[in-house]
DNA sequence: AGCACGCCGACT
DNA sequence: GTCGGCGTGCTC
């Protein structure tokens, strides 16, 4: 008996599509793939539902030309997840159906997991083996379940010819088993942990098997890590999952490598430096259940779990949870969804919470723990700020800074410069004509890179060889102005010039392992000058790192976005929290050309917290978010003008219904031209989110239905984070 | 988004 | 005379 199956496609159509099948009803799921015929092309969509008849009539209904899966494929749970998506962000549910499977799912792999040869002992040997097959045969003997090829392979090299023989000799015996991932064959001791980590760990596992959730706000170096290390062996002991989110930065593999020296347990890593097979293959052995930990980043939030015990999101307040483009979502906010419903708890992390979060923290919504204590008795260093004049400062560096570089160089420590800049200057003008270096595709003014002789644009990726005369008057003197990481680099080099300088931006880590082998050098602990952006910043364990200087941090004082304050602030308190982690104390100077104002002393003085609660009083006093609600609709177009014009006609659409939301706009972007297109936005303000979704669900079908959006992208953004 | 269909300018 | 420009409309 046939049936009608409703499908999610991969196109930016916001409804389902029906089609006729021949198989029986009860061969068919939600969520399972299919490939269907869809104009003239061949697609893969999802199954949504299965029913006995379709609003649209049996002629027009095409067949279904065949069901990929044959067993249920995506679960129940993520199904619900996924639609939820699509409702809450009101972006097509083809689109998000993609952002949550992995790229060869997506495609139509099959969902069967890769096999690989696993080794076990099978008895005695007679004859005495040799060296390598002792070694092996005396590994085996920990793991009565046998050890995959792969893992012995990168224990002891080439290992086949040995197990060949012990094989022959019936020693060992093969079989073909699901690849896990190898797994770490030398455990580390568990550390000891303070009564605030032991308390966070409880408070915690008390809650086990219900929904809730948890802010561990612990300083920088208060050992959250091994907080979440120990919540998550209680769950593996239960075989119960735990998804750990991360933010996406280049070096993981720190985070990664302590959970992997401190669970005996199946853990999967999911993040942009893993390949599509093994992403995949991490995917389903998180559907399957065996794998016990899966670490990734953003849309790791979307992985199916057998039995699901607990999420943890690391660092909470990182930008990079949100996606910018297509599916706007929220990867922290997604996993709270997830947890409620899946009725576990969900533990989020960082050193310099977001407003969002402090905000929950608040109205009693997440139960606040906190670490206060730097790990291992090391203490948090001392903060000066410097008054840095930018005319008579060496390359930026002010004679404090240089004087204090010098001391500690002196006693043989590393000392890690932060400017959140890359290049030599972000500045080129002739002097005698007032002719600037601007990108041609955007408004921005191209940035000098002097080790490659060229211009970079770092907004649209516009090149360009560094001109050496004036391309208006001809004049031969060309003058670059502000700092980068080249330039600080550079003078720093002719200062100290028998000090190694290391500058770690994107520009200097494209190189393939150059980032693991300059932190390899850090790691060896000899005198060291580190430059770098915001890459430093982030989550790296410098032990001999004793001096931090912040070149030039005040921009964000002066942006037009109201969240620019909470970033610096956080940013500030992280770029501190590299120094002195180890057992030297650390000293942290800041340069600001506007030392006077409150921003540094509420934060220097009061610390994270204090300038948070302030930044969060002032958010509630003028009612912008957390409190109250936001979305934006923003435009994007070739033509000048054609994005203002898209949203003031979305404007006047959304007028027409009398509602409690505030309109405001629309106005040009920050940037308005950017990669050769006009952008704009519009904003909607409301006290209650539930009328900001009804007001978008009445129109947004009229708007895709304008004849100018199709001639601009536009998209809808809701919680924006940023307004560019 | 893709893709087809359709109606107007400079080319083998 | 055609190749191809992108405006418009549709996709169960």
């Amino acid at each position: 008996m046939s049936c009608i199956v409703e499908i999610a496609l991969a196109c930016p159509l916001r409804q389902t599509f029906d089609y006729l099948s021949d198989e029986p009803v009860e061969h068919w799921q939600p969520g399972m793939r299919a490939v269907i015929p869809f104009g003239s092309r061949q697609l893969i969509g999802i199954v949504i539902a299965i029913k006995p008849v379709s609003e649209i009539s049996t002629d027009k209904l095409k067949k279904i030309e065949q069901q990929i899966d044959k067993q249920s494929f995506l679960p129940v749970e993520i199904m619900q997840l996924v639609q939820w998506v699509s409702r809450y962000y009101h972006h097509p549910i083809g689109e998000c159906f993609q952002a949550a499977l992995p790229k060869k799912l997506r495609l139509g792999d099959s969902d069967e997991m890769q096999t690989e040869t696993y080794w076990a002992l099978q008895q005695i040997p007679v004859n005495k083996p040799g060296k390598k097959q002792q070694q092996i045969l005396d590994l085996l003997e920990d793991y009565p379940e046998g050890l995959s090829e792969k893992a012995l392979r990168v224990q002891f090299g080439n290992v086949k010819s040995s197990l060949t023989t012990l094989a022959q000799q019936n020693v060992i015996t093969a079989r073909e088993h699901v690849a896990l991932p190898v797994p770490c064959l030398e455990l580390q001791q568990t550390v000891s942990l303070n009564n605030e980590q032991k308390q966070s760990i409880e408070k915690v596992l008390a809650e086990k098997g219900q929904f809730s959730s948890f802010l561990l706000h612990g300083i920088t170096g208060s050992g959250k890590t091994e907080v979440y290390i120990e919540i998550c062996r209680e769950f593996v002991e239960n075989q119960q999952q735990v998804l750990v989110l991360i933010p996406e930065i280049g070096l993981t593999t720190q985070f990664v490598e302590r959970f992997r020296h401190s669970l005996a347990a199946n853990i999967v890593v999911i993040n942009s430096s893993v390949s599509d097979a093994d992403r995949k293959q991490a995917w389903l052995l998180a559907r399957s259940g065996k794998a016990d930990i899966i670490i990734g980043t953003r849309s790791a939030v979307f992985t199916p779990m057998l039995n699901p015990g607990l999420m943890i999101i690391d660092e909470e307040h990182d930008s990079s949870y949100k996606q910018q483009d297509g599916l706007r979502y929220h990867a922290r906010n997604v996993a709270l969804m997830r947890a409620k419903t899946l009725n576990i708890p969900i533990v989020l992390g960082s050193a310099t919470p977001s407003l969002e979060t402090l905000y929950q923290v608040k109205l009693k919504r997440y139960q606040l723990l906190k670490l206060t204590k730097r790990a291992g008795g090391a203490t948090l260093p001392n903060v000066k700020l410097i008054a840095a004049n930018k005319t008579a400062d060496n390359n930026g560096l002010s004679s404090v800074l240089i004087n204090s570089i010098k001391k500690h160089l002196q006693q043989n420590h590393q000392v890690l410069l932060f400017i959140n800049r890359r290049g030599f200057a972000p500045v080129l003008m002739c002097h005698e004509c007032n002719w600037q270096a601007n990108c041609r595709s955007c408004d921005a003014k191209m940035v000098v890179h002097q080790h490659q002789n060229r211009l970079f644009c770092h907004h649209c990726g516009l090149i360009q060889t560094l001109p050496k005369k004036c391309p208006e008057c001809g004049h031969s003197e060309l003058k670059s102005y502000g700092v980068g990481t080249e330039k600080i680099e550079q003078a720093l080099t002719a200062i100290f010039n028998d000090i190694p300088v290391l500058r770690i931006d994107r520009d200097s880590t494209q190189r393939v392992n150059a980032f693991t082998n300059m932190v390899k050098q850090i790691n060896q602990g000899q005198a060291a000058i580190l430059v770098g952006t915001q890459m430093l910043a982030k989550g790296h364990d410098f032990h001999d790192v004793t001096l931090v200087g912040v070149v030039d941090a005040d921009q964000a004082l002066f942006s037009a976005d109201f969240r620019a304050t909470e970033g610096l602030a956080q940013l500030i308190t992280q770029v501190t929290g590299r120094a002195g982690r180890g057992k030297k104390s650390g000293e942290v100077l800041i340069q600001s050309e506007q030392p006077e104002h409150p921003f540094w002393k509420n934060l220097l003085q009061d610390g994270y917290e204090a300038i948070a609660e302030n930044l969060l009083k002032e958010r509630i006093q003028m009612e912008l978010p957390p409190h109250g609600f936001w979305a934006v609709w923003r435009a994007e177009a070739q033509e000048a003008d054609l994005a203002m014009q898209l949203l003031q006609q979305v404007a006047e659409l959304l007028q027409q219904t009398a509602s409690p939301v505030m309109i405001l706009g629309p106005v040009p972007a920050l940037m308005e031209k950017r990669a050769g297109r006009y952008r704009a936005q519009l904003l909607m303000r409301s006290a209650d989110r539930a009328s900001l979704h009804q007001l978008i669900d009445q129109h947004i079908e009229a708007v895709s239905k304008l004849k100018l959006a199709r001639k601009g992208r536009w998209s809808i953004d809701i919680d924006p984070t940023e307004l560019i």
